[in-house]
RNA sequence: CGGGAGAUGGCGGAGUGGUCAAUCGCAACCGACUGUAAAUCGGUAAAAUCGGAGGUUCAAAUCCUUCUCUCCCGA
C-alpha cells in the first residue's frame, strides 16, 4: 500500500509531491504568489539560514513562518545538517589543494577550527554572517518548533564519498545518536502543553494535528552502512524517512570510479529498508527522470534546487519537442531548453507551446533570452516561475501515472 | 590662447628599454549545476606589430622629436 497522502496543520500533501526550497525564507527570484500560480503547494526551508540571519525566537513571536512567509500551505524545514556537511566538505576540498601559499595555508588552519563536528553537535562559522554557532540535535529542534514547521527534519549527519570506512561507520552511529536525541526533543516539545508554550503551530486551524518528523538515513555509498543506518533509524520510528547525502558520483558528494551520474541501485535499495506506511522523502532530488525512477521504487517527497538554480542559469524544462534534448523514463518525457543559446536570440515563440505560464503565455523565447542575458531579474523571475510550473506538472503527470 | 593628462584587441584596461606578437576583465560561444556561501562556476574561440611619421639603441608599447586627435584646468 503506497502513501498517497500527508496530513498536516497548513493541508493535505498529495504524493508525491514536489517541494521547491526556499533557503533564505524565499524561492529565489519569485515571490510566493508567484510559486502558488505556478503550481507549488508545499515548501522547504532552512532552519539555519532563518535562525542566523533573522532569528527563530522574532519569527515565534512574530506568529509563525507560515504568517512570516505569507504562506498558509505545509513547509518542510530541514535540520542545518547539510550546510555543516557543506561547509566542511568546501574545507577539505580547500585544504587537500596543498597550497604553500602562507596566507592560504593560514585561511585552511583557520578553517579547521571555524566548522567542525564533534559528538555534541556542528559547529560552525556562517560565512554569510561571520558568526561561529553551534548546532545541536536539540537546538536544531527548538529552532524548527519556534519556527512552527508543518514537517520537521533530526539534525544529521552527512558522510563524504572519499571519508575511510571507520568514519563513515562513527558518521552513521552519530547520525543515530543525534536522530534518538532529536526525537526526544520533538516528543517533549510536541505534546499539547508544551506546544501550547513553545509553538506557534497550536494557534493555526486543525488543532490537534501534530507536526510530523523526519529522521536521515545516511551510509553513503555502502550498502551495509546504508542497511545499518535505516534498520536503527526503522527501529526509532519517524514519520519521515529521508535518503540522506546526494546520490550522485561527483568529487562533492560519492567519490567512485565505476559510475557517473544518477545512483539508482542505492535508492531502490534504501527504499526497500522502509516500511511503505512511511513517507519516503529522496532529499535533493532531482532532474524529472531521476524523481520518476525514485517514484517507482517507493519514494515520494522530493525537494531540489534544480528548477530554480537552472532557471537563472537558462536552463529551461519544456516538453518533448520544445527543445534541444530529451529526457526520457519510461513513459514520461521532457526536453531541455538552454535559452542563451545564440539560435533562440531571434525566435518569437514561446519557451514551451504547450505551457500556460505566465512567461510562457506573454512573452517570446528572444525576449526572455534577452533578459537573462542582461542579468535581468524579471528573466530569472519568469524562467523560474516556467520551470516551477514544468515540475509541479511533471509531479502531477507522475501521480496520474501511477494510480 | 596658456597649462596639464592621455591615445594599447569590439569595449575597459595592465604593461614605462630585452623575459611583450603583448597580463587581465567585460562582451561572445559552449558546458556544468541535484537537502542553494550559486544572477554562480568551468571551458573555448576570436581579436591589437601598442594614434601617424621620424630618430636614439644590439634591442622600443616603453626614451627623444614632430604631427594628428581626445580629455581636464585656467583665461
Amino acid at each position: 500500500m503506497v502513501k498517497e497522502l500527508i496530513k498536516t496543520q497548513h493541508g493535505d500533501i498529495l504524493l508525491p509531491a514536489f517541494m521547491p526550497d526556499a533557503t533564505y525564507g524565499s524561492i529565489k527570484s519569485i515571490s510566493f504568489k508567484d510559486a502558488e500560480t505556478a503550481g507549488v503547494k508545499e515548501i522547504v526551508t532552512t532552519t539555519m539560514h532563518i535562525e542566523q540571519n533573522i532569528g527563530s525566537e522574532f519569527i515565534k513571536e512574530f506568529g509563525g513562518i507560515h504568517k512570516f512567509f505569507g504562506w498558509d500551505r505545509p513547509i518542510l524545514t530541514d535540520s542545518g545538517g547539510w550546510q555543516v556537511f557543506s561547509l566542511i566538505n568546501r574545507q577539505r576540498s580547500v585544504i587537500s589543494n596543498q597550497s604553500s601559499d602562507k596566507k592560504q595555508r593560514s585561511e585552511n588552519s583557520k578553517l579547521m577550527t571555524d566548522n567542525f563536528i564533534t559528538e555534541a553537535g556542528c559547529s560552525f562559522l556562517d560565512p554569510v554572517t561571520n558568526q561561529q554557532f553551534l548546532l545541536t540535535p536539540e537546538s536544531s529542534m527548538q529552532i524548527q518548533f519556534n519556527l512552527g514547521a508543518d514537517l520537521m527534519t533530526v539534525l544529521d549527519d552527512p558522510i563524504l564519498g572519499d571519508a575511510s570506512f571507520a568514519e563513515r561507520k562513527e558518521c552513521v552511529r552519530i547520525n543515530t545518536v543525534w536522530a534518538k536525541r532529536a526525537k526526544k526533543k520533538f516528543d517533549e516539545l510536541s505534546t499539547p502543553s508544551s506546544l501550547r508554550d513553545t509553538s506557534p503551530l497550536i494557534k493555526g486551524r486543525m488543532r490537534g494535528v501534530q507536526p510530523l518528523l523526519g529522521c536521515v538515513i545516511q551510509g553513503g555509498n555502502d550498502y551495509e552502512l546504508r542497511k545499518q543506518s535505516a534498520e536503527e533509524l526503522v527501529e526509532l520510528d519517524f514519520d519521515i524517512y529521508n535518503f540522506g547525502g546526494l546520490p550522485l558520483h561527483t568529487p562533492v558528494t560519492w567519490k567512485t570510479e565505476s559510475e557517473e551520474g544518477f545512483f539508482h541501485d542505492m535508492l531502490k535499495y534504501v527504499s526497500d529498508l522502509i516500511p511503505d506506511k512511511k513517507c519516503k522523502y529522496a532529499m535533493g532530488v532531482g532532474q524529472p527522470t531521476d524523481i520518476a525512477y525514485c517514484v517507482d521504487v517507493g519514494w515520494n517527497l522530493f525537494d531540489t534546487v534544480l528548477p530554480t538554480r537552472n532557471a537563472r542559469h537558462g536552463y529551461l524544462y519544456v516538453s518533448e519537442g520544445q527543445g534541444e534534448e530529451t529526457k526520457i523514463y519510461k513513459k514520461l518525457s521532457h526536453d531541455v531548453l538552454r535559452i542563451k543559446k545564440e539560435i533562440y536570440s531571434k525566435d518569437s515563440r514561446p519557451i514551451d507551446e504547450n505551457c500556460k505560464c505566465e512567461a510562457c503565455v506573454n512573452y517570446s523565447r528572444a525576449y526572455i533570452r534577452h533578459l537573462i542575458r542582461m542579468n535581468e531579474p524579471a528573466g530569472f523571475r519568469l524562467a523560474t516561475i516556467h520551470n516551477l510550473t514544468f515540475y509541479t506538472s511533471w509531479m502531477q503527470d507522475i501521480r496520474i501515472s501511477i494510480k
